[in-house]
DNA sequence: GTTTACTAGTAAACGATGTTCACTATGCTG
DNA sequence: CAGCATAGTGAACATCGTTTACTAGTAAAC
């Protein structure tokens, strides 16, 4: 008699023994199914809203019953996640192509091509920022396990490392006015520093009010993107677009204010 | 034979013949019962986030069978939105005390309050907050029914007003520098007469860039908020109240620059 | 090549949920 | 007092997440 039922151990590596491992057929069948099961999953999400997202409904479209499901996903709440990370990562590709679409030599301008995308991004998949920005689940803390940019474990930096990477590209050719250390607020200060040695993988030497920087343009790129797509900009535009524009613009300027 | 069942009937105004209109006391024993029961749910809400507010469990808490609720509220969702609705005139009412604890001569200092209760408020009522401002229940859109601030119909305003009231006291006192019609974008401007239209009930002439500043305040305010409270901060920063502080700071330097 | 082990899947069941329907007290109204 | 609207119950239905057998098919082992 086994320690481990076959179906809890199908879940831990897809298989234990043999050479089932990679790159086998089992395996690939496996991985096209989950896919599909997340692609059909996120067809209702978007179809209907998070509500819609029902196991026995999912199973249904593919026309399987739901408790085949658990041999993909341990739980509804684990495809859930699932979906999120797709998602997740459908993002970080669009905002890596429309940077890589913007001229290379003009880092301000890639910056604003990004965040365009971000915003566009957002208003074609509501339901699907709505899931991934506004879930009761919430990102990792700060101090969190200190995984470094773990299988997903740190949720938000695949893509915040995108634009936290074009801040240091434009700091890089032609440095902007920041505040020096000590005209920020010193708890400020050390929690920067503290961030700084977090992700100093980048190695550019970013100046604390740089970082400060780069999260006061997150705050504002964040909640422009966020207020509209929530509805709560509807009371008095019917098109925030120009807002937003303003807000790139202001942004832009900041961060053409030559240095030296 | 009535054309209404007797439960519908109780539905559209309490009573439809005889004295047992509103003051009876009928109405109120059933205006207190609602009233705990949206209390109930809101507790359950904030114990165990929306996934608990289920009608059969409310009901339990309360010593009652789930069926009973439907005497209250037509289903689920109009339960819901009446909390919805209680949360928001809760919210209303904290900004407006914050507003009026502050110097009555200083209406920027008193706009700072109100700011600072807001987010307060938010991070001490993460799931009331989440329930409000991300719900896939979008809110009422600009070319709506044109209500005039109705029962409840339009969501916003309510809350909206106090702080569109602070920024044109402050402006009444002291104009500060605004973009002129013509530095605005044409498409804004339309926007902004539009909407200046729909609340001039506050008749205090103000000019169409100060509501673009007001907008523009509205949406660095919910920005900084809604980051913090939904976590997207937390990758770099334990406590956004520097950077809010900061937020605030400029905000008030933009507002304080007389423009005559 | 047969046997063995594992895999993906089903069917049935449990408890919980939103909702409806038939029914019963209780208290207001004429 | 007679009549009726109201607040509430209990049973039922469909749906949901989840667990537990169980089965057919496929990969691996001897």
């Amino acid at each position: 008699m086994p320690i481990m039922e076959p179906r809890v151990r199908a879940h831990v590596a897809g298989s234990v023994s043999g050479v089932n491992g990679p790159g086998s057929r089992r395996e690939r069948l496996r991985d096209e199914t989950s896919a599909e099961i997340r692609t059909t999953a996120r067809a209702r999400l978007v179809a209907g809203g998070p509500g819609e997202m029902t196991l026995r409904a999912i199973a249904r479209d593919r026309g399987m019953t739901a408790p085949a499901l658990y041999r993909y996903f341990g739980s509804h709440e684990e495809l859930y996640v699932a979906v999120c990370a797709d998602v997740l990562a459908e993002l970080t590709a669009t905002l890596e192509k429309a940077r890589d679409d913007a001229p290379a030599g003009d880092p301000v301008a890639r910056l604003g091509a990004t965040c365009r995308a971000f915003r566009r991004w957002a208003l074609d998949h509501r339901q699907e920022f709505q899931l991934i920005f506004a879930s009761g689940a919430e990102a990792p803390v700060v101090g969190g396990p200190s995984q470094p940019a773990g299988p997903d474990g740190d949720f938000e930096m695949s893509f915040g490392a995108v634009f936290l990477g074009l801040f240091a590209e434009i700091w890089q050719r032609q440095p902007y006015i920041v505040p020096t250390d000590d005209q920020l607020p010193p708890h400020l200060v050390s929690q920067l520093r503290d961030f700084a040695g977090r992700v100093d993988v980048m190695g550019t030497g970013l100046p604390l009010g740089a970082l400060a920087t780069f999260l006061g343009g997150w705050v504002r790129l964040f909640g422009s993107v966020a207020i509209e797509v929530f509805g709560h900009l509807g009371f008095a535009l019917d098109d925030a677009e120009p807002m937003f524009e303003a807000m790139l613009a202001d942004m832009a300027a900041q961060l053409s204010t030559a240095a030296r």
